[in-house]
DNA sequence: CCGCCTCACTGACACGTGTAACTTGATCGT
DNA sequence: ACGATCAAGTTACACGTGTCAGTGAGGCGG
């Protein structure tokens, strides 16, 4: 008796149950300004698509509208951590308190082109950490799909982002524990080059302003015996402090410090990036700049939110939601 | 003169610059069996749509056809570590490979219903880590959505999961090293016990198999000075080593350890999971089980094409994919 | 009584695709 | 020679939605 092939539940049986046309079910159930619905008529439809359990069809509406209600991030294919899952998840619940749908893709490499996946899924929004081609963001705008790109490298020539704010945390808070001769503990990956490069450069500019001379750049595989190797370097040339581009490569460091003296590790001030949960557990505890996430997945959600509606780019201040989280090693 | 809202492309178009029907764009473009195109005309339509940069829209493919190329993935709100995001990565590169497109939908809490976003976006397939309610699952295969849940609990009762497995090596490990009398340390945060309890059920039924009695389980939080006190529990009653449920959780053993004794930190084994990168930067170097998590995505990727085709699950074997990081630390 | 306006609602079309059913020559077996 | 088969297409419909253009009914001023 049961029909083999359940059919999808429409507008129409909604219409049919409360005794209207598929219109009005439609003018209901979207508000649609303009439109005078009766009080009465207004409760039946919404009653009779609670009681059918009534979703609508995102394909149908999609293509009607030409817009979906998807915000469409790509994920660079670099390692994501517990930070950028924590932003991942405030990211969508903020999106789904304004009615978009968030959902992430990753594995998108450099290479591989996106082209065929936005113009399949037809997203309200893209967001991407690294930015478009400018042929890209233009064949984006014509379609209608607004491109939004975190604001995590500098937004614009000349003014610093939050990247180069957490390198220049890093040496002000160097700096003002006395240190004068500081270095940088550069990752040994190539795929976060995005995020190394615009700290390493705001490490530069604040050891500049502050007159420390240009900071000692290494590699820091995350091994200790490499690690301790670049430690004797920068013993050689007088480095007293190191800030590193992570916390990972902070730990490598502090791993290297203690094979080359296992007795006095304090030596080198080390500071890290992130505050992963194992950095209060290093020793010595990790001193280390975080960020907000929540706040940042505030600010993203704002901005993707502005350039669906086709307004400019919110000036927001993410000063606030860097800060240095001292402990013991530097 | 530009026009101010550039149309799409669509299957007219190509079918116009080529001259043909529409519906021979359609056959040559989704090369439809039984249907005989010359290779002229095949050759004209491919140049037309390559010419013209025409990607068919998915929201009308996915109206018509009843079902998307999606493959949606519910993460849960548990913290997504580097590992689960190269599996995420893994899998991504896998289903796309065979024509599917997978997102990820960040922060689904066990409260808030998934129906309407799966309702919405008509996937292929919805792929979970916990398990489906029985209503949702059978409204789904009504609906032409195959339900897949990823077996990273027991997979049926009585047989023991890649979780179980996890536990069960950590326990073997630490009995070939000649320990009779061990610990479990718990992790603080009731999101992940999902993963903990079938673990430490492996380490339960690991340690029965062996005779070895059973594990003293103390809950460890991520701060030395509490984990300490854990320590201090388990040497006062004898334990000699410890499976803990994470590289994390294990490290804040170690950590707890040198709290103790700074000299011989040496005096409990102790082995994690997940083989995280600051894992050999520990001191000493963390033991550890890591999961291949190309093989694993490799499975799943497998599992969900299966359900796509309606085939039954395929019973593949992850013990390969397991296996023990022997370091310094047990 | 007529024209005009608002209210509350309906009919019909378009979005872009997949595919079943049909058409038209050409070829082939007998 | 003649119906049957087959290659190579075309025509037409359906999927479920949003929304523009109507359409009566009732109220109201003149």
């Amino acid at each position: 008796m049961n029909d083999a092939t359940p059919r999808r539940v429409t507008s129409a049986d909604v219409a049919r149950v409360a005794g209207v046309s598929r219109a009005t079910v439609s003018y209901v159930l979207n508000n649609t300004p303009h439109q005078t619905i009766s009080a009465g008529t207004r409760a039946r439809v919404l009653d009779a698509a609670a009681g059918l359990g009534y979703a609508p069809s995102a394909a149908a509406r999609t293509l009607r509208t030409g817009r979906s209600d998807v915000v469409l991030c790509l994920l660079p294919d670099w390692p994501i951590g517990s930070e950028v899952g924590a932003l991942l998840g405030h990211l969508s619940a903020e999106l789904a308190r304004a009615g978009l749908t968030f959902l992430a893709h990753p594995g998108t490499r450099p290479g591989h082109p996106v082209g065929p996946l936005w113009r399949a899924i037809s997203p309200a929004a893209v967001l991407a950490f690294s930015g478009f081609p400018a042929a890209e963001r233009d064949a984006m705008r014509a379609a209608g799909v607004a491109p939004v790109v975190a604001p995590l490298s500098r937004p614009g020539p000349g003014t610093a982002g939050p990247q180069q704010r957490v390198g220049a945390l890093q040496v002000a808070h160097l700096a003002a524990a006395g240190h004068t001769r500081v270095g940088y503990a550069y990752p040994d990956d190539d795929r976060v080059r995005v995020f190394a490069d615009p700290r390493l450069e705001g490490v530069r500019v604040r050891c500049a302003e502050l007159g420390l001379g240009l900071p000692e750049v290494r590699t820091v595989p995350l091994e200790p015996e490499p690690a301790a190797t670049a430690v004797r370097g920068w013993r050689a040339s007088g480095v007293t402090a190191v800030c590193a581009y992570n916390d990972e490569v902070a730990l490598a460091v502090l791993a290297g410090l203690r094979r080359l003296s296992p007795g006095a590790p304090g030596r080198l001030a080390v500071i890290g990036v992130d505050d992963i949960p194992v950095a209060r557990l290093a020793e010595p505890a990790l001193t280390t700049v975080t960020t907000d996430q929540a706040a940042l997945a505030a600010h993203l959600a704002t901005a993707v939110l502005a350039a669906v509606h086709g307004e400019p780019d919110p000036e927001l201040d993410l000063a606030a939601a860097i800060h240095v989280v001292p402990r013991d090693s530097a």
